[in-house]
DNA sequence: GCCCTATGTTTTACTTATAAAACACATGCT
DNA sequence: AGCATGTGTTTTATAAGTAAAACATAGGGC
């Protein structure tokens, strides 16, 4: 059914997805109108939402929040300290937040600081011991969740779909600045 | 051609988004882990937060959030009034936000509300002209922003995305409950 | 050494979302 | 009619994020 290559396959019926109900009254209403990108765009924010909400299920039984989460992961995948600065850029989050986050898990005894001894301004992030661990434990959990909810795909179609996402992703990361002043 | 083939495409190279990276670090860390679902999930989270600060530039002109435009474009696209609730299953956003959507939306003069004659808990709200003008101003020029930013695919490659995530998002819209319990 | 500017981090003021309770009303049973 | 229960909506209390300002300190030019 994807219009480019013609061939009408045999699910050719409905897209029943709650976007494409979507597009097709915006269509009714403005068909001058070309929804294209809505059928990418809309549904790209529509699975992050369910995933999301799913995904969250393995964290919050860890009592984690998913930024919470990726702060630990970002110090346990780089496998050494980072700064508030760096975890910042790292879980594309606000300075703040990180800021927020780091005293919440410190509390937790989830992670430690250290100020630098050169540069004083510049404070250094470890995971303690119980941080890993916590870690080392949701992960295979939330990875095994992730492995069911894709579940629903064919192998062959999860590996198109990250495919084309990396496309997507590598273009846009890079372009993202000059399309600011453009649009 | 991706990591479940095992075939070394030529595109062995230089998969370079950021999920990637992230994906190669978890892998050093836990070799033993099965990482495939994050270069799916991930990317589609990436994308999504990506687009939407992207998709914003063009609403914030207009001076207007997404989940705002959201709930005047369901007005729009069904082309009737709707009660609260229906806005809120529409927008995917809770009842309450909606509540404070329609108030601060109302202050401006983009929507109307109006009581149910025969069930008095019920309220019905509209579009003024001046909504619907705004939302029929700020659509084409939406959908130009978005398909400029999905021109760094190619028109097959957006259709084969589109594909996919539908697919994905048919059977996630229909199973997510069951998941819930399962996982 | 002192000032100027740049950088890393935190604080402040504010906006927004959410869950749970409260509220308003309908509907069905007696 | 009167009451119990369920549904639609709003309010309340609270959590979390952000932008902008404030802070603390580095590093270079004079």
């Amino acid at each position: 059914m994807t219009a480019t290559n013609g061939t009408p396959s045999r699910r050719e019926a409905p897209t029943a997805d709650t976007v494409a109900a979507v597009v097709r009254q915006w269509r009714a209403v403005h068909p001058e109108l070309d929804t294209g990108p809505m059928e990418v765009i809309g549904r790209i924010n529509r699975c992050a939402a369910l995933l999301q909400q799913a995904e969250d299920a393995p964290l919050r039984r860890a009592g984690l929040s998913r930024p919470e989460f990726d702060l630990l992961g970002a110090l346990r995948r780089t496998g050494h300290e980072l700064t508030p600065g760096e975890l910042a850029r790292e879980t594309f989050s606000s300075g703040a937040a990180v800021t927020k986050r780091i005293k919440q898990l410190t509390e937790r005894g989830l992670v430690e600081r250290r100020g630098d001894t050169r540069d004083r301004r510049v404070a250094h992030v470890r995971l303690t011991d119980a941080g890993r661990a916590l870690v080392d434990g949701v992960l295979p959990e939330q990875l095994s969740y992730e492995t069911a909810v894709l579940s629903v795909l064919a192998p062959e179609g999860r590996d198109d779909l990250a495919a084309l996402l990396a496309e997507l992703l590598t273009r846009l990361e890079g372009r993202m600045g000059a399309l600011r002043t453009g649009g």
